[in-house]
DNA sequence: TCAACACTTCATGAGTAATTGAAACGATGG
DNA sequence: CCATCGTTTCAATTACTCATGAAGTGTTGA
């Protein structure tokens, strides 16, 4: 990732409503609005705009517009299926944005990288 | 790191010139504009207004604003030394940033940590 | 083919961010 | 105390982002 794809993934990520999409997709549902809730390493199904809609609370319209930046950004891909449209998070792209913070930007400063490392109070370590 | 404050971090990092000036203090100067380049564990002296201004080509007024942008973000701390001021990056703030998008958005997700660990093409392993 | 559905695009208006240059502020040195 | 230097604040302009509702596109099923 160069710097003009992270400027445009962390404009992307700049939002409440955009944030919380990305946090629903990156479960691929299993939280909520994907009704069934396999194990977490298969192959990512994506999730329908409809239902982002409705567990995000906006309109449709103001949905698309936050999704097509978000794709835009790098950070989903979309896929129609029949009448409706999936998407998906791009988990590469989400990591190679971490990355570029840590190892460009921050140059891999090891006080960065430690306190990124670190865990929240009382959270399990997941990294 | 709560997601108000990551949603101020991301807004004052989606900005090239911003961008430039946390690229900047986290060598604190040992790139470019600090004179002396000692070993990069000791305390962080900063980079006064000033050596930023000409180090990132902005006009003094421009500079002082996205300066205060960043450090009302939390990412940035200022502190006056006779007639200049020195401006530090936060790097704990910067880790927890990082923190909160591996761990709290993407819920620690192993395909995303794997990226975000990843190394760029012919670069050394820094995380 | 027609109506319903899922989603996107468009037009519009409101709010917010970025840029510029001038003026103000506080610290320093003569 | 006055001139200067480094930096911030202010006012005005421009540009962008966000939100809303209506209209449009393409798909499905009767």
């Amino acid at each position: 990732m160069d710097q003009p794809q992270a400027l445009d993934a962390l404009s992307a990520l700049a939002n409440e409503t955009r944030l919380q999409i990305v946090r629903l997709l990156v479960g691929r549902g299993h939280e909520a609005g994907c009704m069934r809730a396999g194990p977490a390493t298969e192959e990512d199904p994506g999730l329908p705009a409809g239902v982002i809609a409705s567990e995000v609370a906006v309109s449709a319209s103001r949905l698309s517009f936050h999704l097509s930046a978000l794709e835009q950004a790098g950070l989903l891909s979309a896929e129609k299926r029949g009448r409706q449209v999936f998407y998906r998070l791009d988990r590469r792209a989400m990591g190679g944005l971490i990355h570029y913070l840590l190892n460009d930007c921050c140059r891999g400063d090891p006080q960065v990288s430690a306190c990124c490392r670190a865990v929240a109070p009382s959270a399990g370590r997941h990294l």
